[in-house]
DNA sequence: GCGCCGCATTGATGCAGATCAACCTCGAGA
DNA sequence: TCTCGAGGTTGATCTGCATCAATGCGGCGC
């Protein structure tokens, strides 16, 4: 399912050294985790992980996105965390996948066995840190979800998804990846409908009163562009930024 | 606004000593823990820390229910968590409170002031270890509640908080606090409302009519009686039992 | 170039849950 | 004992989003 691919560059040229897992790491520490690291590739659609099922890798994303999902039987699926580069899979300490986890893009993943990585996490200080860190970063993002899902409007719903993937594609240097006004949509309808707890409808019909009312531009289906990011902003509903520093 | 109480039983007699913070806790961690810990109570209604405002202790619940909150000015409230005895409150690494944190029965917290809490941290792998299992544990519940929040219906919704407390209230030992189909409800109706997304005439609704159908008994306004406690799973939408053991 | 397929948009209609409003219940305090 | 207020229930009506259905559109294989 997965494909072995090429070596990447070091880690020392890694596009995500300075926010994934290993962002503290004292060269020596990097070093111990270069040499049981391994990337994997894998093309958009194919499954990463089953919930239920054993998972004996954790990973971070390098490059693509990945969604992460809880669903019922009958259909019903909820997108429970979008995972983007440097973002981290999997649990030390849990054998078994608690999400479906499914490359939604062209995805690579740094990789390491379970195993290995929870013995090397011991000596490394800076690696477990993180890891809190992280984990209670995520944690925070799932909380602010739950008041989207549980509270927000369609429209609100809409418009602070824009909003986050936006702040997601600033580089923790306070750059911009690729234009600042516009943001190439990672996902199809089907799965921002999934994370927003909408249809794709809605989706739909939602984008196009926000172009109409010209918070936004369409550039094909992919491509948004914001004329005026404290506009969108104004529509999500949030009381502040969020943290935003532009 | 918090009330210094009188000395509670050493930690060894803690009634949450096996599933907070310190579960794992040697003799020797527990005592250096313990030099620096400290209680305070809060009655219902009282307000424990105000999201964007310092909160320089962390602590534990040892005994009552607090809640924490995310909301919107125009008064939209999402509980984005319940903390029961056992729970963890605050964050090592972050000054700032990131949710509203309010007392919704009697309560006594085991404080800890945050620096000197960081500090003996570093040398206590087996809170480190706790914390972020915790930390993980309340990452996946989130999730879990993201999916009711976006996809379940209102039954579904009161079937899962049910059954949520019910699970809760299990001893690590196996064994049940009280009665095993009896549950006493730690929350008002308006606060069931704010963490199910729902408003609380929806909430009563539906509880009416798990009562008409059978599948609880209601006896004054917060005790519920589940006769079949299968039946009630089987109303949560979910396809397991989410790791039951009965 | 043509037809097909996956994805997206748009329209018509339905319904679960919100909203608005009245009333019930019970306990605390005068 | 009466009052009062907080919390809860129940009913009537409204509405935002879901559902059902048709159409549009761009890329790819042939």
């Amino acid at each position: 399912m997965a494909i072995a691919s090429a070596a990447l560059p070091e880690c020392s040229d890694c596009p995500i050294r300075h926010r994934a897992v290993c962002a503290r790491c004292e060269p020596d520490e990097l070093d111990a985790l270069s040499r049981i690291k391994f990337y994997r590739t894998y093309d958009a659609g194919q499954t990463i992980a089953i919930r239920g099922e054993p998972l004996e890798t954790v990973a971070s994303i390098v490059r693509g996105t990945a969604t992460l999902t809880r669903s019922i039987e009958d259909g019903r699926t909820q997108l429970v965390g979008l995972l983007l580069p440097s973002d981290f899979i999997g649990r030390p300490g849990r054998a078994e996948a608690q999400y479906d986890i499914t490359a939604v893009s062209q995805l690579t993943l740094c990789c390491f066995h379970r195993k290995p990585f929870e013995d090397l996490l011991e000596e490394m200080p800076h690696v477990r840190e993180r890891l809190l860190e992280m984990a209670l970063d995520e944690l925070d993002a799932a909380r602010d979800w739950m008041l989207l899902l549980g509270r927000k409007t369609a429209r609100e719903r809409i418009a602070s998804l824009l909003a986050l993937i936006v702040k997601r594609s600033i580089r923790p240097d306070g750059g911009v990846l690729g234009d600042k006004g516009r943001v190439e949509l990672p996902i199809t309808r089907e799965t921002m409908a999934n994370y927003l707890g909408l249809t794709i409808e809605t989706v739909s019909r939602q984008l196009t009163r926000l172009r109409k009312d010209g918070i936004i531009q369409l550039e094909g289906k992919r491509t948004i562009l914001i004329p005026d990011f404290g506009a969108l902003l104004a529509e999500t509903g949030d009381d502040d930024d969020g943290g935003m520093i532009f």
